[in-house]
DNA sequence: AACAAACATTTGTACATACAAATAATTTTT
DNA sequence: AAAAATTATTTGTATGTACAAATGTTTGTT
């Protein structure tokens, strides 16, 4: 099953740099239907971002949820953002806003307010130290997303993203 | 940054069923540069399969990770398989093989006993329940991988393939 | 045989997801 | 104005990831 042979893949993605194709990375002991196959490798290549992603934001001791938020609250522009206006930004389902803010609060890189208008509601406004944070990220993270497309050719990108979208409906 | 983005789009996602690019759904206020447009895309896609498959198990109170474990098990024919061994086939990075096998036990899916030859190791075995739940399992998972492929031709799943192992470097 | 090293698994901790319930403030209804 | 409904957030619980340390068993060395 993909979601078995995805786990196994994570085994060579420190071992292996170079270009491989999915057979090669699985070594399945029957061929592999094409079906499967794509599944898998759609799989596989979000999992390859991440742990990428996941390197870079580990020196600088932030997830990529607290990420996440620190990039939704700078993009309000100095204006506090409240807890739900950050939910509605992050999932649908309910994650937990209010522990992730928290942890942004003991590294101070947030501030938390009780909005004077409605007391129910919280303003969580980004610091100083989280927007020299993020802009301290800013070319990393850059550099992170352009080194994936530098292997394909404009054209190819967009094809990429066609069969993407056909691919998930 | 495309986590925020990634999570943005899950609330679209029980909405529109329909096919939908990139753009209409994350509706940025600038143009998108291709490269993270595509990072975008292949994140998203992945998570659409992801959810799909969570929505598959939830009624047979499985998690992702204990089906992987059941599968591996599975596949051994009746043989038991010890704990490193479900731990390398699952991750590099030591998960909690452990506590997920604790769940499974509970469930009277699997059984563990203390290896004869070496009682450091642990024997798992699946049980005829566990076979049981794997095979009223079987149809419906694969449906959920073909029916992503049945947009697209086989040609076109070939190509999507190339595109994204060329992407990942 | 005793000690160290290696191996297999378990336990602990911090943090994240997913979901349900609780709490508190505000708005709507009667 | 009091009760009910809605809204915003917090808290609780179960589960999972990621990583480090602890435990128990076996193997290798002297």
């Amino acid at each position: 099953m993909y979601i078995q042979i995805i786990f196994l893949l994570h085994l060579y993605i420190q071992i292996l740099q170079t270009q491989m194709r999915i057979e090669e990375i699985i070594k399945p002991t029957y061929p592999m239907a094409i079906e499967k196959k794509t599944l898998l490798n759609v799989m596989y290549t979000q999992n390859v971002i991440s742990e990428k992603f996941n390197e870079i934001l580990k020196p600088f001791d932030l997830s990529p949820e607290q990420f996440n938020v620190l990039r939704i609250l700078r993009g309000q522009k100095g204006n506090p953002v409240n807890m739900c206006t950050i939910q509605e930004r992050m999932i649908a389902k309910t994650s937990n806003t209010t522990r992730l803010v928290d942890k942004l609060l003991l590294k101070d890189l947030v501030i938390r307010e009780i909005c004077p208008e409605n007391r129910r509601k919280m303003e969580i406004t980004i610091t100083e130290k989280g927007l020299q944070l993020l802009s301290q990220l800013d070319p990393i993270v850059n550099e992170h997303e352009e080194t994936f497309a530098k292997n394909l050719s404009i054209s190819e990108l967009e094809l990429l993203n066609e069969l993407l979208e056909k691919f998930r409906n």
